[in-house]
DNA sequence: CAAATAAAATGACCGTGGTCAATTATGGAG
DNA sequence: CTCCATAATTGACCACGGTCATTTTATTTG
């Protein structure tokens, strides 16, 4: 009953994420080809889906490695004060996730697992960001009559529409955070 | 210059959608294959591809219609007076669009237009949701501090953000209207 | 070292959405 | 009615994600 992994697993792996960053790097993640990808690594089609159950694992292991980084960036600032600190600190996490289309819907689909045992890098982030968002809630500048558990989803659920509303023709000329703001305020600060 | 559509197109077409029909009432919307439909309609694959840009236009099209009668039945009835009875009016609409994780997907990604010559049946019934919502909105019984428009925006998000959880392993034991209520009650009675 | 066993990699193959040059049907002008 | 421009339809074809029986490579055992 040996289970252990080969080294050689582990080279093919870093090759195959390796080889689709270079292409992203190049065309972004929505033009990214398993064939284009496979080919740089060198390896078969076969190998990738034996590393990735598909597509979309990929891309949730590179997006959500981002976003991690990212949140860590979050994480370390001091936590914002007002409404329009906290829309201005969560700016660079809401501009990554939105730098394409793609990426986004890829996000969104991921940002909820559907079973248990298929949390995966993106399902991560978004409870280390419910964790970050719980600590910046939880001053005495905003409200204080919700648990910061409710107050924090609700500030993901804002982010989440602001940034569907960034693909949205009608509203697109606003920036992100500006159109996040006055929900924001509304919702933790009410008087 | 002649532009007039033939009544030939109206039947094709019609019937391209009876047959979607009838193959989602068969297998439901997720397991509907253009393939298929064509058959069924009797017509030739690239027949369809000129009635619908794509397989997920049709889509578009069946739910939006749905949805249509949907909202039809909410702006018909009476305009809650609670947040628990708002709840329970939008629960039927919310069952709806989460009938498949499929159509949920569907809808989210047509739920904001790309581009404005891109309004669809879809992006048009969160119009109509927008305007019903506003109305309600604007009651004595609810916070009178925001515009009933920003009101409504908010609970369209925290109805995405609810119908979205629903697909989530660790929250979907509880019911869709149940998760809703204490957001809306946050939202709508601010102390 | 050789044989046996397990892990990893392969690539031909498939399903399905979508395209487009070629073909056929339609309806109006003469 | 005939001809013709245009709309509608066709189906072979392509792109791309994903599968799986087979082969190759690594590791263990004797």
């Amino acid at each position: 009953m040996k289970e252990a992994i080969q080294p050689r697993t582990l080279k093919t792996r870093a090759r195959l994420i390796d080889a689709a960053r270079q292409v992203i790097s190049e065309t972004g993640y929505g033009a990214l080809r398993v064939e284009e990808v496979v080919q740089r690594a060198g390896v078969a089609k076969g190998t990738f889906f034996a590393h990735f159950r598909d597509k979309d694992a990929l891309m949730d292991h590179l997006i959500g490695v981002r976003i991690d980084a990212c949140l860590d960036d979050l994480a370390a600032a001091p936590a914002p004060a007002t409404v329009a600190d906290m829309v201005a600190t969560l700016d660079p996490l809401m501009q990554l996730m939105t730098c394409e289309r793609y990426v986004f819907d890829v996000i969104v689909r991921h940002s909820g697992a559907a079973a248990i045992e298929e949390i995966g890098p993106i399902a991560m982030t978004f409870h280390k960001l419910q964790h970050v968002l719980e600590n910046w809630v939880d001053s005495a500048s905003f409200r204080r009559d919700a648990s910061p558990q409710i107050l924090a989803e609700g500030v993901q659920a804002f982010m989440v529409n602001a940034m569907a509303l960034n693909f949205c023709a009608l509203s697109n000329t606003t920036p992100l955070s500006q159109r996040l703001e006055p929900y924001l305020s509304l919702w933790l600060k009410p008087d």
